[in-house]
DNA sequence: AGAATAAAAGACCAAATTATCTTTATTTAT
DNA sequence: ATAAATAAAGATAATTTGGTCTTTTATTCT
């Protein structure tokens, strides 16, 4: 099993894709994201509606339409599309999916994955989309296979 | 998403729990495995057929038969049966999902992934079963919902 | 107003995961 | 030998995830 699951993988992308290349309000259709994350197209649309209607990122519809992410959106932690899309199964809950699983009746991975999912989170959390625009402009990140 | 499949929370759990109740030799059923860790029997029996098959814990047929885990078995850390049902794909592998990323083609969350996997890998190798025994058998630890 | 453009919504399909039931093979005890 | 116990294997079904296509709605431009 991946970290992620696909939907959140072709979400995050996309996010990152959006925000990279329609900086200053420009907007991006569809087929050009799903070309330039390499993901299928229609099940990307079905991913960005969501996230869309989540209020995660912003659209417009009809001629000069398209995605794009407002710059109080821009400030958004990358842990919003991971909730919004995977739920915060990765941040909370028992690894071992015991639900009587707490810190006075613990799994036996309890205390072990506590400290993991609270770094995962607080990583997630710590970093918004906007501070990755710099380093996908400069080049020294990579959003296709 | 949870961080291990559903056949991976019941195979650990139920893994426990063999090394928990059938401690020196003895065996036990698949009927009380499923009631102890509360899993589904049809289902389980087929997770533990394949931990069977892989080598991973032990089985025997017919009558005072059953499941249990030979004290090599019960040296084998927890990341071999997560790698034995999950793969290593929460070792291994891009969070984002791109097949080229890498240090010199790194994605967005590459660096900060690198960290966490690392961690999460040492952590599982960094524990046997067998650790578990005692924490389980003075009331600790808890296997069941 | 009408045509063109683009996302939103809805219907549908495929594959993987999760789950259940039945039959077979192996071992033990009588 | 036979019966009983038990895991192994096989078949099938339900659910979730991943993916595709078509129709509708909103917007813009002429």
């Amino acid at each position: 099993m991946a970290i992620f699951s696909k939907t959140c993988e072709y979400g995050i992308r996309a996010v990152f894709f959006i925000a990279h290349t329609s900086a200053n309000g420009r907007r991006i259709g569809i087929k050009e994201i799903a070309a330039g994350i390499d993901s299928p197209e229609f099940f990307l649309a079905k991913i960005l509606q969501d996230l869309s209607r989540k209020g995660i990122i912003n659209s417009i519809k009809g001629p000069n339409g398209g995605f794009y992410i407002s710059s109080e959106n821009l400030k958004r932690p990358i842990s919003d599309i991971v909730e919004a899309i995977d739920g915060n199964g990765l941040f909370r809950g028992c690894a071992l999916g015991l639900k009587q699983c707490s810190e006075v009746n613990p799994c036996p991975l309890h205390d072990e994955f506590k400290a993991i999912r609270t770094r995962i989170y607080d990583m997630l959390r710590g970093i918004n989309i906007d501070q990755f625009n710099q380093e996908l402009l400069s080049g020294i990140l990579s959003l296709k296979k």
